[in-house]
DNA sequence: TTAATAAAGGATAAAAAGGTCTTTAAATCG
DNA sequence: CGATTTAAAGACCTTTTTATCCTTTATTAA
């Protein structure tokens, strides 16, 4: 569904805002450690993130990454976009290059009702939101 | 979503469906030029679904690729399984190999309704359906 | 101002996905 | 049978994605 960039740029910035949430900045290091992906992939992921500033970080002696409180309301879809484009909400199941109500491809009326339920989730789905649930026990970012 | 393989392998499967439905076998030629799709590459991904008995092929003169009555009513999920995996029913949003309602990723319990429908549109959606949809003018497969 | 710390950035490598080409095997027809 | 047609199979190549390493730059504190 997401690549791994993807996958590992969610994780890293729940990670980095649920500790930003209790005042904590994180080295990269010890994001890498905390949701478990290779350190150096995982820090040029979280450059793309830094520079839509919707990740802050901070180098030097206790530098490290933070999710600023006004950046909190970001919305998952902003970070997938970022890291992934909007193929996965505008693309055709099918592959094709127009594909729309107009020219739809065979399966475009059943895929869309798909992509639009993931749009919405992604679109609706804040990153405190998410820091949130976080907080309820058993919920996991490891393995 | 689906890698191109996956894209290409259900296009095809259509097109020699709807062909065979009209008695016409197909060559690989003819469904290359006729999906848009690169030919030889085209020729591996039919392969594999030749090799799981959803397309018939024939060698020689007059040979070509064709879909038997009782194959249409093979589920699209049969398909997307042969050449993608189950990881797109199965798999975590967040790529975590240990995500289930025990143990769940934070955004597990959003995710799993949008892979469940998707994995509910494939299952109930079979060859036959879709070509009966074909017949209908405006569908295409092309481009 | 120097040493330590931490992210940024560039170069490179490994793996996977996407794609091509050539040879082989099977079927048909004259 | 032999020539021809068409798919199968295997070797190979290219591009993209994933991943590592190393140097540079910025910041901090002693």
């Amino acid at each position: 569904m997401f690549s791994k960039s993807c996958e590992y740029g969610l994780r890293a910035v729940l990670f980095i805002a649920q500790q930003s949430d209790k005042g904590a900045k994180v080295s990269m290091t010890t994001i890498s450690e905390e949701i478990n992906s290779p350190q150096a992939f995982t820090a040029k992921i979280l450059q793309k993130l830094t520079r839509t500033d919707i990740v802050k970080a901070v180098k030097g002696p206790h530098g490290g990454f933070t999710i600023e409180p006004e950046m909190m309301d970001t919305k998952l879809s902003e970070i997938v976009t970022i890291l992934d484009g909007d193929s996965i909400y505008k693309g055709c199941a099918l592959g094709l290059k127009q594909c729309d109500a107009n020219s739809p491809c065979p399966l475009h009326f059943k895929f869309i009702e798909i992509r639009d339920n993931l749009q919405e989730m992604l679109e609706t789905t804040s990153i405190k939101s998410v820091v949130n649930d976080l907080s309820l026990e058993s919920i996991i970012l490891k393995r």
